[in-house]
DNA sequence: CTGTTACTTGCAAGCGCTTACATTCAGGCT
DNA sequence: AGCCTGAATGTAAGCGCTTGCAAGTAACAG
């Protein structure tokens, strides 16, 4: 590593015998220049092996080519699958992706918002609407855009999934083939929106037909396979165990899956069990996953298409939400007569 | 989205009463001013809202506060663990972590070496050993300190594990179990030396008993259960099946155990499957999964620890190799008689 | 009472680049 | 021939902050 004094715009500039207005415009807008100005620039900026320097840029244009997320974990399937969809969009058009991952931490999240504004991005997107005062403010008086992801809020663009129409839909599903005694598994729903939508969603299907989702029927636990294999136990060790058991997203579910396996229970025929999500292992597991498909690539395809626009001052819809919907595989079947 | 002027450190001089040098300082080295000095400074901070500047900052001081990574991809567990290891510790020490990933596109990756270059990090990770000669000078002339993960390289210091090892002691296991016939699940080599080194070593180890693992006995596929479900279809299909097949990685090993449990192959009786990595689904999947385990996190920590370390100025091993070791489940055993 | 020392704080020179505005020059027109 | 226009460059004023150095001040020893 042999740090070199890094060459400037005023090198370049006295290597080809322009003035560093001219090297700039090189640089950004080479329409504008003559042909072999254009070339006597370019062989002076290869030869000292010149490279721009961001800082500089950043403060005299003001733009710093950057857009900053901040997500709750990147150890996470549907996080890192949007990220990277959002990652290829924008290195596509000049920018760079700054991620932040507060692991569901109020407190880093605001921090980590403070920190990306201070150190100054062209666009910011946040996931869901739970969120300290703080960081509400920093938001809503951000001088850049600001999105908000996978949930929606009028107090911002959205870009999102209705969370609560998920959990509705899977459980009429399972209302259509008969059950009638649930079971949830829950990520933690305290500082997450989406997983309480979900829950609410279950519960207002189950209430409008004249059922309830007691507080006892859900059990939260932290966002794992061992998690999900533990509720299931649970669950199953009540006094009338529920006949289906609904995953708050699918690594719950599978989890679930995995501890039946684990102590002979038969899914469906012994219970039914469904996530939310789709992720890749829900069509592959053993019996493949009952489920509601979340496009997360399109999201994050869609988040970062959006975010470009708004940073060149296009107007978009204020709201956006992505199209979800059921997929039924061989997880559910109905409850068995007894 | 209302975007107000910026305050600037001048507007907080003044209101404050004191110079712009003071104010400055009072942001950084508060240490080093009289207390009610920092108070008023303070009071006029929080009362215009003020917020640095990072360019201006990065400028001024040649310091980003901001360190890249350049990872292949993440979606993949073991990097988006590793990073967000990494995101943790960097937050920690107040830095932000710039994160680029570039779907094994090795003009990508150097794409983004080149953006985060110009962009200014204070120093930058990528993974692996396999660069284009232009990513490598980028590297090797960087004006900031510079790791290499998951591998090593002379060439540049580096934080890793012995895939090759891995491989070689993955395949002993098998060996010791009396397997005489291998087939391999790999993912594409192309561009992946830590898939190519696990490929050696499973060969190493076979050829040091007498036995080689053809070309033909190795399949290679994309990074997925489905690549690694295909994969086992394919090698079982042979006039001489394998006994024991090892995958590249957990989830092509996990894609293989769920193919024979749809094709009601027996795992370990039929065939034993192992892999590399220890996901969490290794330990859960039916039955769990021998393989190697790979402190991700340990690895992510230490190489956020090394950089902050460097970046400071301090010297650093040049080859810091994270421990490996065997991890026996249930997915092995001897081979049947037949 | 004066010279030192140790703190605090202010001054002002940049950091490397962008960009509004000015300048120059070659044609094209009348 | 004189004027206007537009293209190609140059001039130079910052962008907002950090920091080496200077200046001012209070406490303290001699």
């Amino acid at each position: 590593m042999q740090r070199k004094a890094k060459a400037t715009l005023a090198d370049v500039a006295r290597l080809a015998g322009v003035s560093t207005a001219t090297v700039s415009r090189a640089l950004s807008r080479p329409d504008l220049l003559q042909q072999d100005t254009l070339e006597r620039v370019s062989s002076a900026v290869s030869r000292l092996n010149y490279m721009p320097g961001g800082a500089a840029r950043a403060l005299a244009s003001g733009r710093t080519l950057t857009i900053g997320v901040v997500v709750p974990t990147l150890d996470h399937a549907i996080f890192a699958r949007a990220i990277q969809a959002m990652q290829t969009e924008l290195a596509g058009n000049g920018y760079q992706l700054l991620v932040s991952a507060h692991d569901y931490s109020l407190a880093l999240e605001a921090a980590a918002v403070r920190a990306m504004l201070a150190r100054g991005v062209d666009a910011l997107m946040v996931v869901g609407t739970d969120h300290l005062d703080e960081t509400w403010s920093l938001l809503i008086q951000a001088p850049v855009p600001v999105l908000l992801s996978w949930s929606f809020d009028d107090r911002l663009p959205s870009i999102g999934f209705d969370n609560e129409r998920a959990g509705h839909m899977i459980a009429d599903h399972l209302l259509d083939l008969g059950h009638k005694r649930f079971g949830m598994i829950s990520g933690f729903t305290h500082t997450n929106d989406r997983a309480r939508m979900r829950v609410a969603g279950v519960r207002a299907a189950l209430a409008a037909r004249g059922l309830e989702l007691g507080a006892g029927d859900v059990v939260e636990t932290g966002f794992s396979l061992a998690g999900g294999r533990a509720a299931l136990t649970e669950l199953m060790a009540r006094a009338a165990p529920p006949t289906a058991i609904i995953g708050g997203n699918d690594l719950l579910a599978v989890g679930a899956i995995l501890e039946a396996h684990a102590t002979g229970l038969r899914v469906p025929q012994d219970v039914s069990i469904v996530g939310i999500d789709d992720l890749e292992i829900a069509s592959h597991i053993t019996p493949p996953l009952t489920t509601v498909h979340l496009p997360t690539t399109e999201l994050g395809r869609a988040a970062a298409a959006q975010l470009l626009a708004r940073v060149k001052g296009a107007e978009q819809a204020h709201r956006l939400e992505m199209p979800i919907g059921l997929v039924v595989r061989r997880s559910t079947a109905a409850p068995q007569k007894n």
